[in-house]
RNA sequence: GUGAGUGUAGCUCAGCGGAUAGAGCACUGGACUGUGGCUCCAGGAGUCGGGGGUUCAAAUCCCCUCACUCACCCCA
């Protein structure tokens, strides 16, 4: 029989990984509940048109790197390929808005795309975003900004920058592209098929290309701040000065587009610097619940790429400081062992043994290979005495610890 | 979707037309019998990614396919 492998692009994540995952899990779900974000659990799956409208008809994730299908009845189904577009259904199909003017929301989990699977981009990949809905004042892009960098530093990933932009509303965003629209026009030909296309549908995106003929061209372009209406200006320039407040290493990037048709204004993106690729992007959607068939409501958000901060974390910090390892020796020791287990497993401390019939030694040479620190020998001579050995495998020292005493030393010793 | 490179033991790789396909690490067992990280000995392992072709002979050459890696595109 042939073994069935995954599907391209996607991958299994083994215990091997796992820490990592789960610190990044958690930190991101802890500082967002500290800035009073709640969890909101939406579908893998939703109506195609969800995202159609939500993400925009023209960008590359609606035309060609969804994973389509019709499900029995026929309605066109899409595994979702981001999350903003679902939240949003979500709240203005729970009508969240009802309940407060600023609703917070965060989630986490697998997204999909069809695309040629590389270096920190699978076709299951893993986000964690949030959403601000109801706030209209940059002080919020500046709070998601101020989540994310906390965030990092937590991590340890501090090589890092932060790129700024912004589009303007919808105002700015029609004037800047009626200005550029002739001179792009006129120099039709220095531009790539792709940006031929763009011109036409989406003519911000060009500045996203990384063809050197169309970079050059667009160099001599006006900048889309410089088009800015006055609230929009106002609104980048108090943003810009907060983000300064926080001391954060920032860049304003005026070629910072985006490939999600519905931001407006504050548009952001993280960067790792040694290769440039980015592990968090958002800006804010002020449209988008309108467009949504909503109410009118503001809203700025950001997701993070787990999968690309993993890589990041360091892992020398092999050594499992939190576990017992149990070395019973002989059948007593070994019968003995379930009462000392109950009593860690209520104290939620970690353990781990097997109950192999090997000498001391022997057990010692296993429990160095586990990388566990702390280890708990128990032999004849220890349940005569009433007593354990807890040492510490980092540096040798042992104790002897009373029966009635395990619990609580090991606690103190875990600690330190 | 486009281009390039790579698939040989659990991992890193050697072999690149010729015999029973190897090494290091890891793993398992043993020597050391209540104090480890060492050392020594032994052992298990592989449809050489899959399929087809060329040849007396293919891991090795050719074609197809699948997967991985990298870049482009795009994005987190």
């Amino acid at each position: 029989m042939e073994i069935i492998t995954r599907l391209r692009g996607i991958k299994d994540i083994l215990p091997d990984e796992i820490e990592k995952w789960k610190k990044i899990e958690q930190t991101f779900i802890e500082i967002s509940e500290l800035f009073g974000f709640k969890e909101i659990r939406i579908p893998i799956i939703e109506n195609k048109f969800i995202f159609v409208k939500g993400i925009g008809t023209n960008t590359d994730i609606v035309m060609k790197e969804m994973y389509e299908f019709k499900d029995k009845k026929g309605r066109e189904i899409a595994l979702r390929p981001e999350g903003t577009a679902s939240v949003v259904r979500a709240f203005i199909e729970n009508k969240m808005y009802m309940k407060q003017k600023i609703t917070k929301l965060y989630y986490y989990g697998p997204m999909f795309r069809y695309d040629r699977p590389q270096k920190g981009r699978y076709r299951q990949f893993y986000q964690f975003g949030v959403e601000i809905f109801g706030g209209k004042s940059p002080y919020f892009d500046a709070e998601l900004i101020n989540l994310l960098n906390i965030a990092f530093d937590k991590l340890g990933i501090r090589e890092i920058i932060f790129l700024l932009n912004s589009l303007g509303c919808e105002n700015c965003k029609d004037n800047y592209i009626k200005k550029i629209k002739g001179h792009l026009e006129s120099n039709i030909n220095k531009f790539c098929n792709d940006c031929k296309v763009r011109i036409e549908k989406n003519p911000l995106r060009i500045f996203d290309c990384k063809n050197i003929s169309c970079k050059k061209t667009v160099e001599k372009l006006p900048s889309i701040i410089d088009f800015l209406c006055n609230e929009c200006k106002e609104h980048f320039e108090k943003f810009i000065k907060l983000i300064e407040k926080f001391g954060i290493e920032y860049k304003i990037d005026p070629k910072l587009v985006r490939g999600i048709d519905y931001y407006t204004r504050t548009v952001f993106e993280v960067n790792f610097k040694n290769d440039e690729i980015a592990i968090a992007g958002g800006g804010r959607y002020d449209n988008l619940v309108r467009d949504m068939s909503g109410p009118d409501i503001p809203a700025v958000g950001f997701a993070v790429g787990i999968d690309r901060i993993v890589p990041l974390i360091c892992d020398d910090k092999m050594i499992k400081n939190d576990v017992v390892f149990l070395v019973l020796l002989g059948e007593n020791a070994r019968k003995k062992s379930f009462e000392i287990m109950k009593n860690l497993i209520e104290n939620k401390i970690k353990f781990e043994t097997d109950y192999e019939d090997r000498s001391l030694s022997e057990y010692l040479r296993v429990v160095n290979k586990t990388g566990i620190r702390w280890c708990m020998i128990l032999g004849d001579n220890e349940i005569e005495k009433g007593v354990v050995i807890l040492k510490d495998m980092q540096t040798g020292k042992q104790e002897l610890i009373e029966n009635n005493e395990i619990v609580n030393k090991i606690k103190e010793r875990i600690k330190c």
